[in-house]
RNA sequence: AGGCGCGUAGCUCAGUUGGUUAGAGCGCAUCCCUCACACGGAUGAGGCCCGCGGUUCGAGUCCGCGCGCGCCUACCA
């Protein structure tokens, strides 16, 4: 028996339960125990070098609060941490940090060390691809720490024991497993060309990771010739690429054109010969109705391209700025390659942006074609609203530029993987919407490779051929008992390393994988997929994947598609979606808008249990916004529970002392029965709700009823179980209160785990069984014995009167210890049955003198049981 | 432009399969230090349930059409 602290710190209480939680293991794992006895969390791995805030708080105590409820139902839980260390975000942190770039091409240096001050140099110290891991790895860990410590602080019931890093040598090993199996498999592919490309990272990127902006263009109306006589006028807002452009094309239905369709164009400045094509694409609305396709402006133009068998004119570089070009050769004929020179050589080396106000000049001065008059550009360039692809990390528009890249085939897939959503349960159900239509929608097959340094590489090899040439027909592939392999280091299996980048030796394949391709794997990475099969067949596939819904596209798209390729399967039988945190605008909260409320004040000014109790107040799948009101009434329901339990446990500290604790079996009296039937109500609605992921419910069922319990339920019950005598009454009320506080605590624990495992602890504490946390989830049926009150209505007949006296009493300005002189009831005998039994428990709690209450028949007002006349005495005594 | 979701008290949100008089907390007002709690308690005021039609004995709830907000997707010449 511990002493009962007088006032509740949650600074200490919460301090102190952090540690015991941890000495006690209680959220270990048990690897013994079989799949079905066990629930399954795939915990978000959090980008470890983002910010800490407050939306990260609410989504991860979300799956803590369906955790708990698992935990007590006697779930054996896997609920592991990961880290997203993977990837750009980080590899750019390390690079301004540590003052180091990677260069893949350098050998490993094993006694080389990063250098903490590094980032201050000016001079940028080139490292190797394993190097520059290690020195990733030494950054992240410190990025961990500060989320460890915020977890904990939170009180997530984490398995510290089971960790990974999404750049670690499991993950790797995992990552270029799933690699080989998709080669094996032949959904994996590597292809020349034209791909979605960031010019400052100068990487490819996928569809998912590519968002529209909304951006001003400029319209430039461009004079082409017909060939024959004749010309055209083309819109474009793209005139630096006017050198691409292998066609003109316009609406087959479009009658103004429909007289050119076969003959050729003739562009200005580059006096190319184009066919003038009718394509269904074009708008007859837009511009002018006929553009011009280039290699390459954008999705159109590729697809136009793909299907049209015209040479491609790469006119952008890797870096987004014009490449040479030798005008009057193939692929550039011209009808006046000097003159077409002139122009294009003007242009080279500048990136898009500055080609474009350069050619605008060109073709403002003169670019028409011979035996023209006039220049080639008409009017002034016309404002117009574009919407352009960004990668969702980039700063300039992306372009399309031809590069080798692995894909992942999803497109000859998509009705299997819309099935696949199917199988799956969506919380809330309407996600699943957002899932099909992404998948319906796609147009690309998955870009895998990036051409980054800090991420996983491709177990990949290629022969070198005599003329040097690397054979991407053919590639070698790593030995799976090798894995994890880096290509760069590492010798593909029948060569030799003096055989590297020789004719007749090997080459290694330069790119790493998109961090989607690891964490895709999370549920893999987790069971050990292909390392330890038993393991897998124990955790595979998972319960839930708890997750944020703008990442159904990536995350949870990815991660089916690679359940479904490897094995078949779903990855998880429940996927369950939080909202966001908005700021009091109703925008959604982000680093980049610079309104990122951080979670340390909050946790340190409203302690752990009422954060959590804000976000176990959203529910699924719905934005909240931020308000600090919800904190202060988490707050209050935390010290509420403290001090109520604080009442209850002194009375059966007494009860204890005098005559024993008496057994549920004690509970007779009539408001007692009615408190345990509504009991019963609770704790099978609570129910309900958490096994359908639904905790906000949950919790609102549950606050209300202890609320209730406090207010009415303990001000009832009070002076009897006050009495000096161990009579039936007060066993009765002591053995209800002693129920009721181990019931509310149990169905309270998932939400505010601080304070209601500080107060278990105090009497209920076993000695096998010492955490609220370990201890069974109640049930209706625990108190199965206790008999069902005679009548219906009895706990609201008795608040309804103690209400109505209370009521008198404040209107009067009286304290609420004023005694009633005169009580009147009126009401139909239905109710007067309800109340009959406790009768005295009212009146004693109204503090109603003896004789004082009269009750007749009657009919009560509409929506109540009874009309109350209350007659204040006309003093207090003593 | 299509799809999904949302619109209820000043604010943040509940509202089950349609069913008397629409709920809670915060805030506000008035009052009360009573032996669990002043980090508290009691009581109260406060709603054209976005609008218009429809179905129904009955609509916050179902259907249609609008309006506003958010997100997803598509528009990139």
């Amino acid at each position: 028996m511990s002493e009962i602290p007088n006032t509740y710190q949650h600074h200490e209480i919460e301090d102190k339960w952090r540690q015991q939680w941890q000495a006690w293991g209680i959220y270990r794992w048990d690897p013994s125990l079989p799949r079905d006895a066990t629930f399954v969390v795939d915990t978000p791995p959090p980008t470890v070098s983002g910010s800490l805030h407050v939306g990260h708080v609410f989504s991860y105590t979300h799956q803590d609060l369906i955790v708990r409820y698992q935990r007590m139902i006697g779930k054996n839980i896997a609920y592991p941490m990961g880290w997203d260390d993977n990837g750009l975000p980080t590899e750019r942190r390390v690079q301004n940090l540590l003052g180091i770039r990677c260069n893949p091409t350098l050998p490993y240096d094993p006694d080389w060390r990063p250098d903490p001050s590094g980032g201050k140099r000016k001079d940028i110290e080139e490292v190797s691809r394993r190097n520059f891991i290690e020195a990733c790895a030494v950054v992240t860990a410190e990025d961990e720490k500060a989320f460890e410590h915020l977890w904990r602080h939170l009180g997530l019931s984490l398995d510290w024991s089971e960790q990974y890093a999404t750049i670690d040598d499991h993950c790797r090993r995992i990552s270029q497993l799933s690699f080989l199996d998709l080669v094996e498999r032949g959904e994996v592919y590597n292809v020349e060309s034209p791909t979605m490309w960031d010019i400052d990272f100068k990487t490819a990127v996928a569809q998912a990771e590519v968002e529209d902006r909304p951006r001003q263009g400029l319209f430039y109306d461009l004079r082409f010739g017909v060939e024959g006589g004749g010309e055209l006028l083309i819109a474009t807002t793209r005139p630096e690429l006017l050198g691409a452009c292998i066609a003109v094309v316009a609406h087959p239905d479009d009658e103004r054109y429909q007289p050119l369709f076969g003959k050729h164009a003739i562009t200005p400045l580059y006096g190319a010969r184009v066919p003038i094509v009718a394509a269904e694409h074009a708008d007859p609305e837009k511009g002018t109705g006929i553009l011009m396709v280039c290699t390459f402006g954008d999705v159109m133009d590729v697809e136009w391209w793909k299907a049209s068998g015209l040479p491609v004119k790469q006119l952008i570089g890797r870096d987004g700025r014009i490449l040479p070009a030798t005008i009057g050769e193939a692929p550039y004929p011209s009808v006046d390659s000097a003159a077409g020179q002139r122009a294009h050589d003007a242009l080279v080396g500048l990136p898009v942006g500055r080609a474009k106000s350069r050619i605008a000049e060109l073709l403002a001065a003169d670019g028409s074609l011979p035996g023209w008059d006039g220049p080639a550009l008409v009017g002034e360039p016309k404002p117009t609203d574009q919407i352009v692809k960004f990668y969702e990390k980039g700063d300039r528009p992306l372009e399309f530029v031809p590069t080798r890249q692995w894909f992942i085939r999803i497109l000859d897939h998509k009705a299997e993987l819309l099935a696949q959503g199917e199988k799956i349960q969506w919380h809330p159900a309407h996600m699943k919407t957002r899932y099909a239509h992404w998948v319906e929608g796609l147009n690309q097959d998955w870009c895998i490779s990036r051409q980054r340094y800090f991420g996983v590489p491709f177990p990949v090899w290629y022969r070198v051929g005599e003329g040097g040439e690397p054979d991407f027909a053919r590639p070698l592939y790593a030995d799976t008992a090798s894995l994890p392999v880096d290509p760069l280091t590492d010798t593909p299996p029948g060569f030799d390393e003096a055989q590297r980048d020789l004719p007749g030796g090997f080459t290694a394949d330069p790119d790493v994988m998109d961090t989607w391709a690891t964490s895709s794997l999370t549920p893999q990475i987790q069971s050990h997929w292909g390392v330890d099969p038993e393991r897998h067949r124990r955790l595979f596939p998972m319960d839930i994947r708890p997750q944020a819904h703008d990442i159904i596209r990536t995350w949870a798209f990815y991660t089916i598609v690679k359940a479904w390729m490897h094995e078949g399967e779903i990855p998880w039988y429940h996927v369950v979606l939080s909202g966001w945190i908005l700021d009091p605008d109703r925008k959604k909260m982000s680093k980049s808008k610079g309104n990122v409320v951080t979670p340390d004040d909050l946790l340190v000014e409203y302690s752990s249990d009422a954060v959590r109790y804000w976000a176990a107040r959203a529910r699924l799948g719905t934005d909240t916004a931020f308000d600090p009101g919800v904190f202060k009434i988490g707050k209050r329901l935390s010290t509420k529970i403290f001090n109520a339990s604080r009442f209850v446990l002194m009375q059966l500290d007494r009860a204890v002392g005098e005559g024993g604790m008496p057994g549920v079996d004690a509970i007779a009296d009539p408001l007692d029965l009615a408190l345990v039937e509504r009991l019963r109500g609770v704790v099978d609605q609570a129910t309900r709700s958490f096994e359908a992921f639904d905790y906000a419910a949950a919790l609102q069922v549950v606050e209300d009823s202890f609320w209730s319990f406090c207010d009415h339920y303990l001000e009832l019950v009070k002076l009897r179980s006050y009495a000096d005598e161990d009579t039936p009454g007060r066993r009765s009320a002591v053995a209800t209160l002693g129920l009721a506080l181990r019931t509310f605590l149990r169905l309270l624990a998932p939400f505010v785990p601080f304070v209601t495992e500080e107060v278990w602890s105090w009497r209920f504490a076993a000695a096998g069984q010492p955490s609220v946390h370990t201890a069974p989830w109640p049930r209706s049926a625990e108190v199965e014995a206790v008999p069902r009150p005679e009548h219906d209505g009895t706990y609201e007949a008795a608040v309804e009167v103690l209400t109505a006296i209370r009521g008198a009493k404040t209107v009067a300005q009286k304290s609420l210890r004023w005694p009633v002189a005169r009580l009147g009831i009126r009401g139909p005998e239905r109710h007067r049955e309800a109340l009959g039994p406790v009768l005295e428990d009212v009146l004693r709690a109204g503090n109603v003198e003896p004789g004082g209450v009269v009750i007749e028949d009657g009919p009560s007002p509409e929506g109540e049981h009874f009309a109350v006349e209350v007659e204040l005495a006309a003093e207090m005594p003593g």
